[in-house]
RNA sequence: GGCCUCGUUGUACAAUGGAUAGUAUAAGAGUUUCCGAAGCUCCAGACCCAGGUUCGAUUCCUGGCGAGGCCA
């Protein structure tokens, strides 16, 4: 239990006492008591003057005494202006690091049966992945590490889509303008391969639709008569009809992709426990229209259409199945979250995706509520927003979109080059080297895209993410490489005691790295990495300030070196945990 | 047109309704015979506007203005 349970518990106990009332946690604030004033947490009084009808200075007096006297915990107090500061033992703090710095698993919470799956990731297969499927991937892979570190047993899940209109687009245009070629035969990763004959799709139909026009057709009309357009619906047609030179297309083509995407995952570090192809799922569709249709909560209009009506929720009227028999994704989608319930019994399904569906998966919920499915109700979708570029916004059609994989190159040069600049890792091998150019350009790509609260649009600027100063991940890393670095020099030996005397600066560290655990449960709570992602840096920075002014190597006594060393080694453990759920790699030297 | 989200220093990000609105960068001033200067110390700069609720509002409510997204 934390100290600052502790403090709650024991606050209730004394207003108790004093007032002969019963509160609750919510009848007061505990915070961190800011540097500038004496104490560890301060009580903030002001919401319980009111009910007590005292003034906040004779509240915390009396407060204070009482849990001064009785918790065993508090040494000292001050109140400043309705703030009651409160002093924790130094015995509490050197229990705290005798206990838990050699232990690589602290802040990590026990099983508590709860089972969740993370969906994300879900990329199309007709073009490569980009910046923003970046942000997916770290959100959807640190939240499932954060929720298992606060006690779930998690499910990482991938959705591909793997068809419709748009996969047929680039496999038509293969046909038409790829000469056999593979890319194997052309040197290119699979899924770029693929990519760039949807371009061309593209480019082609644009030429169609425009020749049309000027033959005096409408550009409605153009778009739709366009030959090339027709023979795709026509390709979409066929492959739903399952003939066999499409299949085998369709196979050979999504195989290539995957071949590319299996490379960029891998670098990136993405991984999946299961993974969905919507070729396997499309037709769950269907089978929840009859459910739907049993339970009257869908209704079939007079075209033999289908509807659902969520005006008194405050929506619209949403399609369900078309009047052709066809359903639309947000069916599917229902489907899909019923088979994830029935093949994992989760309690929970968390869906990564961008917040430009909030309107679908708000429509996807209700609809999953008013079917009654399993759990229904712990459907959460975890929406981030859109990354733009210090240039400006990313647009498919103007060609700004940002590449995944060469990103992440332009990330692992200019890793390198920074490190040659500093000259500092002269003793590397070459297989070193790269691997740490890998671990500096991947971690500050991601610490950069976790940073941010996730519901938030952000502009990633790839110059500044790798920067080795400030709020950043190579600054992190190098401060956990120090640390290493100072343990190789003096390593931590048993000693029967310690230093009982804390400089403020101890006490500091101390009391950051005591908050490890709350602020995973925090994290997995507000399914938010930013937290770990700034409570990692702050915890770096506590440190380098206080190691920059008193060094292990000069420390007063042997006690206080002992003490300093035992505080390094809790360091570098909680900033390794903490990386590791942000899926940054650990250099142990850099 | 309807619905949703967001406006914080030059820039990028923080702040369960609480202390002098944090942090990082860039700008200015220091600091390397001292365990890693990729560090540390100091300095200066901001809540879009107008009302309302409150002991107290950047935060909650209403209305503007501005940016973005979704739907037909």
């Amino acid at each position: 239990m934390s100290i600052l349970h502790i403090l709650q518990e024991n606050t209730i106990k004394s207003l108790g006492e004093l007032y002969e009332q019963s509160f609750s946690e919510n009848d007061f604030q505990v915070s961190q008591t800011k540097p500038e004033f004496e104490g560890d947490y301060t009580i903030v009084l002001f919401s319980l003057v009111k009910r007590l009808k005292l003034s906040p200075d004779d509240i915390g007096k009396q407060l204070a005494e009482n849990l001064v006297k009785n918790s065993g915990y508090f040494t000292a107090y001050n109140i400043i202006k309705g703030f009651l500061n409160l002093t924790v033992k130094n015995e509490y703090w050197l229990e705290v690091l005798a206990g838990n710095h050699n232990d690589i698993c602290f802040g990590k919470h026990p099983m508590n049966g709860q089972k969740v799956m993370v969906e994300y990731s879900s990329p199309n297969t007709n073009k490569p992945l980009h910046l923003g499927h970046l942000r997916n991937n770290f959100l959807g892979w640190s939240v499932a590490e954060i929720l298992k570190a606060n006690g779930c047993e998690v499910f990482k899940s991938c959705i591909v889509n793997d068809r419709g209109i748009h996969i047929c687009k680039s496999m038509l245009a293969w046909q038409m303008f790829g000469n056999g070629q593979t890319p194997h035969s052309t040197q290119t990763k699979g899924d770029h391969f693929v990519g760039e004959y949807y371009v061309k799709f593209n480019e082609e139909y644009k030429k169609q639709v425009k020749e049309l026009a000027d033959s005096g057709m409408s550009e409605a009309d153009a778009e739709k008569k366009a030959p090339i357009m027709m023979a795709t619906q026509q390709m979409l047609q066929e492959w739903e009809k399952g003939k066999p030179e499409v299949m085998d297309l369709w196979k050979k083509m999504n195989g290539w992709v995957y071949d590319g995407f299996d490379v960029t995952y891998k670098t990136i570090g993405s991984d999946f426990d299961k993974t969905y192809y919507e070729s396997n799922t499309y037709l769950l569709g269907k089978k929840i229209v009859d459910e739907g249709l049993k339970k009257n909560v869908f209704v079939k209009d007079g075209d033999n259409s289908v509807w659902i009506d969520l005006t008194n929720e405050g929506l619209d009227r949403k399609i369900v199945q078309r009047k052709d028999g066809t359903s639309v994704y947000i069916t599917q989608d229902i489907g899909l979250a019923q088979q994830k319930y029935e093949e994992y019994k989760i309690d929970k399904s968390i869906y990564v995706i961008g917040d430009e569906q909030n309107y679908h998966m708000k429509v996807l919920k209700l609809i999953a509520e008013k079917l009654a499915l399993p759990n229904a109700e712990n459907i959460y979708h975890l929406s981030y927003g859109m990354v733009e570029l210090p240039s400006g916004k990313m647009k498919s059609r103007e060609g700004t979109v940002v590449d995944a994989d060469d990103l992440v190159d332009e990330m692992l040069a200019t890793s390198k080059q920074h490190t040659e600049e500093l000259g500092k890792v002269k003793d590397f091998n070459a297989g070193e080297l790269e691997t740490l150019y890998k671990t500096i350009g991947l971690g500050a790509m991601k610490f950069y895209l976790l940073r941010v609260d996730p519901k938030k649009k952000m502009i990633f600027n790839p110059e500044e993410s790798i920067d080795f100063h400030g709020y950043t991940g190579p600054f992190v890393q190098y401060t956990y490489a120090r640390i290493k670095s100072i343990l190789r020099k003096e390593p931590l030996l048993p000693n029967a005691s310690i230093d009982t005397d804390l400089l403020k600066l101890e006490k500091e560290i101390l009391v950051t790295l005591e908050q490890y655990p709350t602020m995973i449960a925090q994290a997995a709570n507000e399914l938010n990495p930013s937290v770990i992602a700034s409570y990692v840096f702050n915890v770096a920075k506590i440190f380098n300030s206080f190691y920059a002014e008193h060094s292990v190597a000069n420390a007063e006594t042997e006690l206080k070196k002992y003490l300093r060393l035992q505080l390094a080694v809790m360091t570098a453990n909680v900033l390794s945990s903490g990386m590791q759920l942000l899926g940054i790699q650990v250099p142990e030297r850099m």
